[in-house]
DNA sequence: GTTGTGACTCCAT
DNA sequence: CATGGAGCCACAA
């Protein structure tokens, strides 16, 4: 049943609309992951399709080593970044009901 | 079986 | 803002 959570997780990151941003413990939560780390896990291995770049960390900063390339590819979207951190207060997603 | 590491978060100091 | 400890799951050696 693990499957589904693998499924779960990407169908959540898929649903993340562009110009927006979700964190991991949001997406955990959403999906019913374990732990924010699994999220992190999954996008390494099987995030080549998904919105990888809406992802951020819970002070909105992304990972070390792709924060370079979330930010300019969230530019893109209209999401911008103050230095190094996003604006989660504005662009954090919210899941409708 | 343990140990270390990681695209993590939270709280205390 | 920096640092450290605790919690959490998966995987390689």
């Amino acid at each position: 049943m693990d499957e589904e959570l693998h499924e779960r997780v990407r169908e959540v990151i898929a649903s993340v609309p562009a110009g927006t941003v979700a964190t991991y413990g949001d997406v955990a939560a959403l999906a019913g992951a374990p732990s924010p780390r699994m999220i992190g896990r999954i996008l390494s291995e099987d995030g080549h399709d998904l919105p990888w770049h809406r992802i951020l960390r819970a002070n909105g900063t992304p990972a070390p080593h792709l924060v370079h390339r979330q930010l300019e590819l969230l530019r893109a979207e209209g999401v911008l970044a103050r230095g190094q951190k996003v604006d989660l207060r504005t662009y954090r997603w919210h899941p409708e009901p």
